[in-house]
RNA sequence: GGUCCCGUCGUCUAACGGUUAGGACACCAGGUUCUCAUCCUGGCAAUAGGGGUUCGAUUCCCCUCGGGAUCACCA
């Protein structure tokens, strides 16, 4: 059988990275042997759903490349994929646990559960509800919550990255199936689906681990298999005690592709972050990934999220990138001067700028000076370590004779640099001298790539111009 | 507090019971005729603590400590 993942989350916010991992790892269980992977919408709590948040999601999977094959808005034969346009099936499930004898109604209002559980809390033990289950239940008629009849027992399930875990029975306790607004609850609802959805793995954060004997008391009180269940640790935000909150950072998904991270380099990131082939490789590519992940060697404890790392992970996906390829990507993050500038133009000034691009929204901070005039700042040369040394009469001297070898040059790099080369010679300057008084007057930007190769870029007329300029500004 | 899970450099991690405990990020130093970056070389840096079992423990067991999760008509 392939395999059936999905991701199943409710729309109550904005798709955060550790959301992201469990999409992912689902994503490439499913792309693995062609199986399919599901997007199934839990909105099953009225109160908490936050309007747009369902499609901000699946914009933010379309956006990372984690395509479901079924879902709201996809293709399916298992649909609706909204829970809460599935209400008559869970009812229709839940009625067949009542005529079981497996789920009754529960009586009692909410204050009433409250103080059973205060009266627990004094005595100092745990509130399970199934000591106040009622001799003889109401008939469940939709106005009160659906209680499953738990049978209370140990359980030892394998879980599929925590490994083989316990439990005892006084974890199993009569939980809601039905709310009394006719919503099912996740505990229920999430069982349904992946049993009618044919999904063949469940994997979540470690929150549902403690829910988990429950659950498998409804998978008995059905009489059907529980699909293989996965446990992922958490993300961990700075300081590593706490789950990645929003405080801490836990950006919304679409917010790092807007910054120019590469959603491959997301990807790798988030994957590596508690997962990890047993090789030393630490760059993937997405099918690499598809080909090389598996659930067995998931961390099993909880990792921080570095942002050092992410940046370190795209700079390496952009160098792997082909240039044409590259240039698609950066499209929308070119500098405002660029607008006009031809596409060959634009290539060539990636080209130098690809090994030091690590992340899209710098691209107009490192190539600016390649569309326009850069306003000149002295402050370029008196702070030089080497420059500063120099009289202004000196550095005239120096940019007027780098004028005339560069006006003789043919403005190809090569000859760029053998003229340069001379005239370092001639000049007995050092190269960090001369080079770098080129280099502040031809581009007046803090750093750019090698000089030659940036002068050959910049062309003839725009670098001769700027060389006159800085020389004027010099007196 | 009860229950469950986890614990290797600052961070992400590797290590059939036998390794000088490896790699990567970050950081520091040096190199690549100039800045920034890339790349290369070197450096710093870890098995939470204590008991066992064993010829031998990061690895298996127990205790302590630390961290996390959960105890909802939320998911």
């Amino acid at each position: 059988m392939k395999t059936r993942t999905r991701f199943a989350p409710s729309p109550t916010g904005y798709l955060h990275v550790g959301a992201m991992r469990t999409a992912l790892f689902a994503w490439l269980l499913a792309r693995q042997d062609g199986g399919k992977f599901i997007l199934r919408l839990e909105d099953t709590d009225q109160k908490r759903e936050v309007s747009g948040a369902d499609e901000h999601i699946m914009k933010s999977l379309k956006a990372l490349g984690l395509q479901y094959d079924e879902g709201p808005d996809a293709d399916g034969d298992f649909g609706p994929y909204r829970q809460s346009e599935r209400l008559e099936i869970y009812q229709e499930w839940a009625k067949k646990l009542v005529e079981k004898g497996r789920a009754y109604a529960d009586p009692y209002t909410s204050a009433e559960v409250q103080s059973f559980r205060e009266q627990a809390q004094k005595s100092k033990k745990p509130f399970l509800y199934r000591n106040h289950r009622p001799k003889t239940p109401p008939t469940w008629d939709d106005s009160t919550p659906l209680r499953l009849k738990s049978d209370p027992k140990s359980y030892t399930w394998t879980d599929a990255v925590m490994g083989k875990l316990h439990s005892g029975p006084e974890v199993i306790d009569d939980i809601i199936l039905i709310k009394s607004d006719g919503f099912p609850t996740y505990n229920f609802a999430h069982i349904i689906d992946d049993l009618l959805m044919e999904c063949t793995h469940v994997i979540r954060g470690q929150e549902f681990t403690a829910s988990t004997p429950n659950y498998l008391n409804i998978y008995e009180a059905l009489e059907i298999t529980p699909p293989i269940l996965a446990t992922v640790p958490p993300i961990l935000g700075p300081g590593g005690n706490k789950k990645l909150s929003k405080r801490d950072g836990a950006k919304d998904i679409l917010e790092y592709i807007e910054d120019g991270i590469l959603p491959a380099a997301l990807i790798n990131f988030i994957a590596s972050l508690g997962w990890n082939d047993g090789t030393e490789q630490e760059l993937f590519s997405v099918d690499e990934l598809i080909q090389k992940f598996s659930l067995d060697r998931v961390q099993r404890s909880g990792a921080q999220f570095d942002d050092r790392r992410l940046l370190w992970m795209n700079g390496g996906h952009i160098r792997a990138m082909d240039i044409d390829t590259l240039y698609e990507k950066v499209a929308a993050y070119w500098s405002a001067s660029a607008a006009t500038a031809d596409e060959e133009y634009k290539k060539q000034v990636l080209a130098l700028t690809q090994e030091r691009l690590k992340l899209f929204s710098e691209l107009p901070m490192l190539t600016n000076f390649f569309f326009e005039d850069l306003p000149v700042d002295m402050t370029l040369i008196t702070e030089h370590k080497q420059l500063k040394k120099l009289e202004q009469e000196e550095l005239k001297k120096l940019l007027s004779d780098a004028k005339q070898t560069l006006d003789a040059s043919d403005f190809t790099a090569p000859d760029i640099q053998e003229r340069l080369n001379t005239l370092l010679e001639t000049s007995g300057q050092k190269p960090a001298v001369l080079f770098s008084l080129i280099r502040i007057a031809t581009t007046w930007a803090p750093f750019s790539p090698s000089l030659a190769e940036t002068l050959e870029v910049i062309g003839r007329e725009k670098a001769m111009s700027r060389l006159e300029n800085s020389l004027n500004s010099l007196n």
